[in-house]
DNA sequence: ACAGATTTGTCATAGTTGGC
DNA sequence: GCCAACTATGACAAATCTGT
């Protein structure tokens, strides 16, 4: 991020054109605009990655929140907190002063508030002579109110992310085990085939799986798994088929010899599957149950 | 278990305002 | 002018987390 050294009456602090863009967007928070500040938080909490606020920053933001008297936020209204650096420490779990501050600035740098700075670097509210509060320099919690929308529809994305997330892992877990399954029936009823290529194929295609992978990296594995899966049960399948018709034609054709025309399947021939003794009929009961996709 | 990355705490320094 | 109060920032070491 681009960074400009603005000097301030009291001292230099850099200045992100993030922050400047938030303040820009603070100040065209939408009239009439009303928000619950927890429901935003919320939101807030579900799109901490995509934000870029830590879940320490956060804590903080919960205790600036804490520190409005209202809970409906209206885009029109005053949305500034005051509170000392020992007030929100003492409501951020007492963190240390550095720490506090550290994720003060990350806050800001997220967007998520916007430093109204007084001359002296101070937080507090001038009041005018009928109480009422003239001018306050803390924190501006306007982007809570300008910027919910985005918070609500960035949440809704990363709900979407996850759920997908989850679906592909599932989906990558139920493949894999359907295919150990599958080479085990295989070399255990004695289907002809070179398990032992597959079986490295299988292995190849897992072991280009890191221990935390992106979604995409998932996707494009479980869809190599979802071939071989086919390729796999393809085998199986014509396999059960040439039994169940070895069977049928020797009860019924004993006399027609073996004519040696059968060929092989293409996921035969893909997995370099030769055809050897055929098993007996018995053999292929532990087959009927070959997993089936949807 | 280990190395590297990240986070946290401590300390030093610097700024302004307001009271004496 | 001096000091207290309050805040901010940066450097550095220690602690913690994370991926392999």
């Amino acid at each position: 991020m681009q960074t400009h050294t603005v000097t301030t009456p009291f001292g230099r602090r850099s200045m992100t054109l993030g922050m400047i863009a938030s303040q820009v967007t603070a100040q065209t928070a939408p009239e009439g605009a009303t928000v619950h500040k927890w429901h935003v938080f919320r939101d807030i909490k579900e799109a901490r990655m995509a934000l870029g606020a830590t879940d320490r920053a956060l804590a903080i933001l919960d205790a600036l929140l804490s520190f409005h008297p209202e809970t409906a936020f209206y885009g029109d209204s005053a949305l500034i907190v005051w509170p000392s650096n020992e007030q929100l420490i003492g409501r951020a779990n007492g963190m240390s002063p550095a720490t506090l501050r550290r994720h003060l600035a990350n806050l800001v740098d997220c967007g998520l508030v916007v430093r109204r700075d007084s001359p002296n670097g101070k937080r507090y509210a001038r009041k005018g002579q009928g109480g009422e509060i003239e001018q306050a320099y803390g924190f501006d919690l306007s982007p809570i109110v300008a910027r919910a929308v985005e918070f609500k529809e960035l949440a809704e994305a990363v709900r979407a992310e996850k759920k997908a997330y989850k679906v592909v892992k599932e989906r990558l877990t139920i493949c894999r085990r359907d295919i150990a399954k599958m080479i085990e029936t295989g070399i255990e009823e004695g289907v002809p085939g070179n398990w032992g290529t597959v079986h490295v194929e299988y292995q190849a295609i897992i072991s280009r799986l890191p221990r935390t992978a992106p979604r995409q990296v998932l996707e494009e594995v479980a869809a190599e798994l979802d071939d071989l899966w086919t390729q796999i049960r393809d085998v199986l399948e014509s396999f059960v088929k040439s039994q169940n018709l070895n069977a049928n034609e020797s009860q019924t054709e004993r006399h027609i010899q073996n004519s040696n025309t059968e060929s092989k399947t293409e996921s035969e021939r893909g997995l370099g599957i030769k055809r050897e003794a055929s098993g007996s009929a018995g053999e292929t009961d532990n087959l009927r149950s070959l997993p089936k996709r949807e």
